[in-house]
DNA sequence: TGTATGGATATTTTT
DNA sequence: TATCCATACA
């Protein structure tokens, strides 16, 4: 008996294929992953492919990881010498090696997509533009846009001809560019470009490459781009010992889970892979291991809505199951409410455990409310992709430290860190040195290190000076025998005085920051110990950069995850609960509203085909009536996608009586919530911090009184349209308008002294005056 | 130079 | 509603 038995005769077909590309179509629940595995253990051990010609290339680290795992257990010998990682990390790896021959140094710096921000809001300021007008976003989606279709700076200015909105993205585009070579950065799009173009341009590094990845397998096909498709087809378009062209290529995906269009995936790089890689054979992977006959159903009824897919029709052996549930709510609190009640008391009859348990929603926004539920109850839980740790202040700090010591022409981190903590270095002189440098066309950094010889900035290079010798002088010791990345992390926190400044400022929302602080230095710790090379500062950064939150998802934990539809992708659990499911949330308005709404919506439909997809035995669908969403009560229909689902499928359950049927039960339950909270022990820090944050912020809910509010509830403020009142700041005035904006009153005052203002009741603690 | 304050503004998804 | 930013003030 081989491992090659247990497989279906198509997971079995796919594995055996050793020569040539080859397209695997594997439906969701597939056992794609299987396959993959499973064809490098074959290509090793019957083909004797050596395995250091093996690439494989997933979008996280997570599936990277996983799938190192698994290969690692069928793969006896040899399995650590199979590349198995990203896209973006294994262009960093490439890079690392040869950027240098295409005008960076090898020290590059990866801009996040804060980083990038900020960039761009410096390149708007000198260029002039409104970022009132077009923010930096739309400007950087624009040139991200652009970046995926391998388009220049340069071309893209050609191609803008006279229009003036596009010379203007182009001469930001432009500028943001120059700016990115001088701090000797690349943003994550650069990442993929400039592989292909030091590929291009550098013969020598393609065949390198070529020769070294004789065997190339790309899984989550559908999602790349047309410059990841590019950096594929080089790789793989190698000359074997025969002369011959052979695409050892593999690729794994769906079309139907295609959802990152938005972020520039092509699908046609799926629909058209036979054309682009001749005598390509296509296997599909029909038969579902995952779901029951009744979820598959209704995930294959949604996605028949769409058009211009490749044909194929997902099967199971498994079992009927319940049907789909849904359930019309009539508030999104009542729908946060009875589904995290109904989950506990599941889990509390011994029915299923917590970490069964998903609820999936389409945006971040959306898991504020079963955050708060979920902590009155004590339940455990973890948030994917709302707050990612990296992107927190106290650590971006750190991190700029890093890698101001790293790369000292990384501008952005330098000025970042210039005057944190304090040192009485203010925008006027960061603009004095920003100016020099241009000048001389040095770096900041360097304009800093000469800033006694600065016209005008002769005072201030007491203050300079020594922030100069203290990135001088971490420098130095970094450079030492034997000094470790630990000892320099430390050494950053106390010499910098930040860890200090920290501790004596004495909140709690200090101690929260340090014990992030903390997490980063236990990260650099298992990066030293866990490198599999010699750990190098570079490569710290360059990790750290590329980690998203869904990475970090443990498992094991015995807890109930929230995350977006997107997140999801790839992942599967017993119980799932897609919630929100609104026109106007799911699909979302601008999707609906958009120039193309066919093309959006079936975006959104593969997105809902994606989270039907991840339940294994039971999948339950929400709505609600009323929704808070901005401070403003929605009123939205029930999403198309339950239409789209037949009714013998779905099993519509009334809402429950509602566990706050008036709104004054609330506040004994926020404190009880509060005081009987033993499980933030349980939870790791970033739950804690969220969970204590909620607790605090966490106000009762008043039910919407959105229409009829006019007469009898006025009552709650003591005065009226008419009445004198009398402000803390702006003395007394008279009440000319109330109306009701979200939770609260918005009353318009006429001042005498300060004019006309819109004020909210309970900020303004307003007191009528009798006259 | 640093801080407070109020107003504007955004909210889709993320390697 | 929550955050960000510019402006005014100390």
């Amino acid at each position: 008996m081989s491992i090659y038995d247990t497989l279906n005769p198509e997971q079995k077909r796919a594995v055996l294929h050793d020569k040539g590309p080859l397209l695997i179509l594997a439906g969701a629940g597939s056992g794609k992953t299987r396959v993959l595995t499973h064809r490098i253990a074959y290509l090793i051990e019957e083909i004797g492919v050596n395995p250091w010609n093996i690439l494989a290339i997933t979008f996280t680290n997570k599936a990277a990881r996983e799938m190192r795992e698994r290969v690692d257990k069928l793969v006896g010998y040899g399995s650590e010498n199979i590349w198995v990682s990203t896209f973006h990390s294994t262009c960093v790896r490439i890079l690392r090696r040869y950027i240098d021959t295409i005008g960076y140094s090898r020290s590059f710096t990866i801009y996040d997509s804060d980083d990038q921000k900020t960039l761009m809001r410096e390149v708007c300021k000198y260029l002039n533009i409104d970022t009132k007008k077009t923010n930096e976003r739309s400007i950087l989606s624009v040139i991200s846009k652009a970046k995926d279709e391998l388009i220049t700076p340069e071309e893209f200015e050609r191609t803008a001809g006279g229009d003036y909105n596009q010379s203007r993205y182009a001469k930001a585009y432009i500028e943001y560019q120059r700016r990115l070579k001088a701090s000797n950065a690349l943003d994550f799009d650069d990442l993929i470009m400039k592989t292909v173009e030091l590929f291009q341009t550098n013969k020598e590094a393609l065949t390198y490459f070529q020769n070294r990845f004789r065997y190339i397998m790309v899984d989550e096909y559908q999602d790349t781009n047309t410059a990841q498709f590019h950096l594929i087809h080089l790789l793989s378009s190698g000359i074997n010992e025969y002369g011959d062209r052979e695409f050892n290529l593999c690729v794994v995906g769906d079309d139907d889970q295609s959802i990152y269009k938005f972020r520039g995936a092509n699908i046609y790089n799926i629909l058209n892979f036979e054309k682009a890689f001749p005598n390509a054979q296509v296997i599909k992977l029909e038969q579902n291991y995952r779901s029951t006959k009744n979820i598959l159903n209704a995930a294959n009824e949604v996605i028949a809505n769409n058009q211009g897919r490749k044909d194929k029709a997902l099967w199971t052996d498994n079992e009927e199951g319940e049907p789909v549930h849904f359930t019309h709510f009539n508030t999104d609190f009542e729908e946060a409410d009875n589904i995290t009640a109904e989950i506990q008391r599941m889990v509390e009859s011994g029915e299923a455990n917590y970490h069964d348990f998903a609820i999936l929603y389409r945006t971040n926004a959306q898991s504020r409310l079963f955050e708060e539920k979920l902590v009155m109850r004590n339940i455990p839980y973890r948030i994917i992709g709302s707050v990612n740790f990296y992107a927190r202040k106290e650590i971006k700090d750190i991190l700029a430290y890093l890698k101001t010591i790293n790369n000292g022409l990384d501008n952005l981190s330098v000025k970042r860190i210039i005057n944190v903590p304090r040192r009485g270095i203010g925008l006027v002189t960061i603009d004095k040195v920003t100016t020099y440098a241009l000048q001389e066309n040095i770096s900041f950094y360097e304009a800093l290190t000469r800033a006694n010889h600065i016209p005008g900035l002769e005072r201030m290079a007491s203050k300079i000076t020594p922030f100069v010798s203290l990135i001088e002088g971490l420098k130095s010791r970094l450079n030492q025998e034997g000094y470790s990345l630990s000892e320099l992390i430390d050494d950053v926190l106390d010499a910098t005085g930040y860890l200090r400044e920290l501790e004596e400022e004495n909140s709690e929302e200090a101690m929260d920051r340090i014990a992030n602080i903390d997490e980063l230095v236990n990260k650099l710790v298992t990066y030293e110990e866990n490198a599999p090379e010699e750990p190098t500062l570079a490569g710290f950064l360059e990790e750290v950069a590329l980690v998203s939150d869904i990475d970090n998802l443990e498992e094991g934990a015995d807890n109930i995850v929230l995350m977006t539809l997107h997140s999801a992708k790839g992942l599967e659990f017993p119980y799932v609960y897609m919630c929100g499911m609104e026109e106007g949330i799911f699909p979302g308005y601008m999707s609906i509203y958009a120039e193309n709404p066919v093309e959006e919506i079936e975006e959104e439909r593969r997105l809902c085909y994606v989270g039907i997809t991840r339940a294994m035995k039971c999948l339950s669908l929400s709505a609600a009536k009323q929704r808070m969403l901005r401070g403003e009560t929605q009123f939205n229909r029930p999403s198309r996608f339950i239409q789209e689902i037949p009714r013998y499928l779905l099993k519509v359950t009334a809402p429950g009586p509602g566990r706050f049927p008036s709104s004054n039960q609330n506040s004994n339950f926020t404190t009880t919530a509060r005081e009987n909270n033993p499980m933030n022990t349980n939870f790791d820090k970033q739950n804690s911090w969220s969970a204590k944050k909620t607790t605090d912020s966490y106000k009762p809910y008043l039910l919407p009184k959105a229409k009829h509010f006019e007469g009898s509830n006025m009552g709650s403020l003591d005065y009226g349209v008419g009445d004198s009142v009398k402000h803390i700041k702006f003395g007394v005035g008279i009440v000319t308008n109330i109306t009701k904006g979200g939770k609260d009153y918005e009353v318009t005052v006429d001042f005498p002294k300060f004019g006309v203002k819109k004020l909210l009741s309970t900020f303004a603690n307003l007191v009528k005056i009798n006259e």
